[in-house]
DNA sequence: GGCAACTTGTGAAATTTTTAACCTGTCCTT
DNA sequence: AAGGACAGGTTAAAAATTTCACAAGTTGCC
């Protein structure tokens, strides 16, 4: 362990995480699980469970596997999961509002906690418990309540200066929607999720021809 | 070129098209580019970009570097983007709304055709510009319109039963929003977009401390 | 107690992916 | 017309990632 973990490691704890809170949710009684068992499941070869957590400690034993509990808090440790970050939501669209809508953060260490859009006729609304704020209280509300996550949901022609805007506000983490690529410090988190480019990525692998 | 072309290639060209055309579309006057400016934009080595074009074919040309047009039309062609996939979407709820009125699948390759969902309060009611079909019919749909590309937006207690559903009627594509893992067969592209497994990535290199 | 069946963690090997460096060709300026 | 600045494609090297294979530890059963 030690030493700077790939990102790519990274990026499959959360896979892992969330395999393993699946098979307490079906809860067939099931205690521990195997790196072969994990590995079935997701499609991944059982030695790459291994390797990968043991880049963070030991934590199964021979001859039986991972104990499911252990594992999942042990996970969620590493991931700084135990607590719930309080998410900034900017851009009140449609996708916006099904962002704001989605249960899926809770329990898994995020709560939206703030909407915010430029558009005056949404502004003061309320959805899904928030009430939409302007967009120039925005810097203000990161900076006061330390707000360290946030999801940009905008058009693409705004994506930017509302990146530059909660970076500057304090902001190390963005999830964008909006199909832009764009620039942050290096010390800044950043990760996509447009559609059309996973999309994209499949239809090379199709034919043509109905 | 040929041989087999790496998937994590596959996996840049839709990023290198959207950030061409979107070149296009501020409409500076620019006619080419080069692998360096491109580079540049993306966070993306040069040398990255030339060898991954080159996998496919010589799209430059020394001292210039590459005519924007031309090289977003032979990637849209080698990503088959030419046409235009018609998509089944399943699952009508927040999300599936959301992606039902998304307009970024237009002149992107992709138009959703169909929706479906099992709720009887949807079925029959119109949601952008389409009726809400019920899901003993998915089936039919896919194989009558030899749809190939299908979005799965349900609760994750059923993606897996839809996504065996669809691959069985002849879809090859599956984008999943649900948040758990899916088995469909090799020949089966599938990809996944659960916004908590992005998040979840991020944190890790948060500070815990506010 | 002893044996067989499992399973982890891990160095080493294999494979994949990225980067570097350079040759060759193009364009622009003088 | 010549020279310098650029820039693509490509081969080789470097780095990163995955897989292999095995020693060692655990469990359960007879």
């Amino acid at each position: 362990m030690a030493d700077e973990i790939p990102d790519i490691v990274i990026g499959r704890l959360p896979v892992y995480l969330r395999a393993l809170t699946r098979m307490v949710e079906e809860d067939s009684g099931q205690i521990t699980t195997s790196s072969h068992e994990l590995g079935r499941k997701l499609g991944i070869s059982s030695a790459q469970i291994r390797k990968d957590l043991s880049h963070f400690g030991e934590f199964g034993k021979q001859g039986t596997g991972y104990h499911i509990h252990y594992l999942i808090d042990q996970l969620r440790q590493i991931l700084k999961l135990e607590g719930e970050w309080p998410v900034v939501l900017v851009g009140a669209g449609y996708l916006g509002h099904a962002l704001a809508h989605y249960h899926g953060f809770q329990h898994r260490g995020f709560r939206i906690a703030w909407l915010f859009d430029n558009d005056p006729d949404k502004i003061g609304q309320e959805m899904a418990g928030m009430i939409v704020q302007p967009m120039n209280e925005l810097a203000d509300t990161v900076r006061r309540n330390k707000v360290r996550v946030a999801i940009v949901s905008t058009p693409a022609a705004v994506a930017q200066e509302i990146a530059d805007l909660l970076v500057e506000a304090g902001v190390r983490a963005i999830l964008n929607y909006a199909p832009i690529n764009l620039t942050v410090p290096p010390d800044v988190q950043l990760r996509y999720s447009d559609p059309v480019l996973q999309m994209q990525r499949m239809t090379y692998y199709l034919e043509l021809a109905g």
